[in-house]
DNA sequence: CGAATCTCCTGGAGGC
DNA sequence: TGCCTCCAGGAGATTC
């Protein structure tokens, strides 16, 4: 289930493609979260990567004619590898460049995406409607009381809201508002300002806390290179249930919010 | 419009 | 060992 730090990591650990051009793609499934355009087939060999940048989870390819839009859904996951190797049951997805190196998506529960933004439409649905970055500026106390200011769902729900804020997952929603001591059920329109500093604060903290752990924090992560080399991050509540907490020793509860677990010490949260 | 619910999918865990 | 059921979750689509 990467979130956006392991999305980033796997970004960053594919940039010895770019300057690259496509020797060949293969779709051995196509149906991800929506098909994978089988015009791929033809419209990428021979184009040039030139660039990898990322917008909320999404990884973004900029080749000659448009841009390759991949998605990791839950379950996704991208290795660099030699085209000698062959891929496995659950690899979708390849691009293999002209030096013998493969691009290869694996993604057993196809919760993810390959999509095609070709230059002459310039845009695309799925980004032009997205909050800002968490661990950008225009990301702050003053914006975020702003956006909240008319919602009355549960905090935990609108933080999890792509509008509001892109790549806050269910694991970093529940570990931010812990940090920053406020209930996941408390109604969004009810943080102060100096709650809403605490809870940005929090939020990029514990990202960039990720970040620099090489990605992650989760079971089930693997990096470009196929290890899973990650640092096993202490949670503060994420999957805790029952056990104790760690600054007040109280067991932690899960609760269900929007149909997603949701862990949190009720001493050390308030509404 | 906001908010809640539904939906896709498969591996893994637990029960018997 | 096998089979069944349940669960996890990103986020767009659908419904209310």
């Amino acid at each position: 289930m990467p979130e956006l730090p392991e999305v980033e990591t796997t970004r960053r650990g594919l940039l010895p493609l770019v300057g690259k051009a496509v020797k060949s793609i293969a779709i051995r499934h196509a149906t991800l979260r929506w098909p994978i355009p089988q015009h791929l087939i033809q419209t990428l060999p021979n184009q040039t990567l030139h660039g990898l940048t990322r917008r909320a989870k999404y990884i973004l390819c900029e080749f000659d004619t448009g841009v390759l839009l991949l998605h990791l859904g839950m379950s996704g996951r991208i290795c660099l590898l030699d085209c000698n190797y062959l891929p496995e049951k659950h690899d979708h997805f390849d691009i293999e460049f002209n030096d013998g190196q493969v691009l290869r998506l694996r993604d057993p529960r196809r919760f993810g995406a390959v999509l095609w933004i070709d230059n002459k439409n310039n845009d695309h649905k799925l980004l032009n409607s997205l909050g800002p970055e968490p661990l950008e500026d225009g990301f702050n106390a003053k914006y975020l009381h702003q956006v909240l200011s008319n919602k009355t769902l549960a905090i935990k729900n609108a933080i999890m809201d792509g509008h509001v804020v892109v790549g806050v997952g269910n694991i970093y929603a529940s570990e931010s508002l812990f940090r920053a001591r406020i209930h996941p059920e408390m109604p969004a329109k009810q943080l102060s300002l100096a709650q809403c500093t605490r809870l940005v604060t929090e939020i990029k903290s514990t990202l960039n806390d990720s970040l620099k752990a090489g990605g992650s924090s989760l079971r089930d992560f693997f990096g470009t290179d196929g290890n899973p080399g990650y640092f096993q991050q202490e949670y503060f509540v994420y999957a805790r249930t029952n056990e104790l907490c760690k600054v007040c020793s109280k067991p932690i509860k899960c609760i269900r919010l929007g149909q997603r677990s949701t862990f949190f010490c009720a001493q050390c949260q308030k509404r």
